[in-house]
DNA sequence: GCCAACGTTGGC
DNA sequence: GCCAACGTTGGC
């Protein structure tokens, strides 16, 4: 089971949009990055990761599923891009900021922190569960 | 709004 | 295949 991250600009794709969606879903269309797409295709059905908001808020805000496994991107007209679906799937009680993900030690490694650019980014299970905890929610609970 | 970091493009 | 120029992203 792997775990990502998954960074959107609020005022073009929010938080909230995306739980309206509900279980239907919403394809992550639109990411014109080999590294991100790469790992979009590496992604299975079912796994887990975060929603962060980029530039307003910097903040990661919920928990996601990816619906679906990497498909062509509908937005991309036959090109070289793939995407998966995502649902919400929780909320996190306490978002948890850019600013603290820095100031916390045993998330030094985390992309987020050190190529803040990458708009698709891999998290391990370890920085997943300190994340889920710093946010208010019990990774154990979940059953994640 | 600025600009550093990064990715992509294209001339050579 | 190198690398300068350019465009974009996103934190500050």
């Amino acid at each position: 089971m792997a775990y990502w991250l998954f960074k959107s600009e609020p005022s073009s794709w929010s938080w909230e949009k995306q739980k309206a969606k509900g279980e239907a879903g919403q394809e992550w269309d639109g990411v014109r990055n080999y590294q991100a797409r790469n790992l979009m295709r590496a992604m299975k059905r079912g796994e887990r990761g975060f929603f962060y908001h980029s530039n307003e808020g910097k903040a990661v805000v919920g928990l996601v599923e990816v619906a679906t496994e990497a498909h062509p991107d509908s937005t991309a007209e036959g090109g070289p891009w793939d995407c998966v679906d995502l649902k919400a799937l929780a909320d996190l009680p306490r978002p948890v900021t850019l600013e603290e993900i820095k100031a916390e030690p045993s998330l030094a490694e985390m992309v987020l922190a050190k190529n803040s650019r990458l708009s698709v980014q891999p998290v391990t299970e370890e920085e997943f569960r300190i994340v889920c905890r710093m946010g208010g929610l019990d990774p154990e609970t979940l059953g994640l």
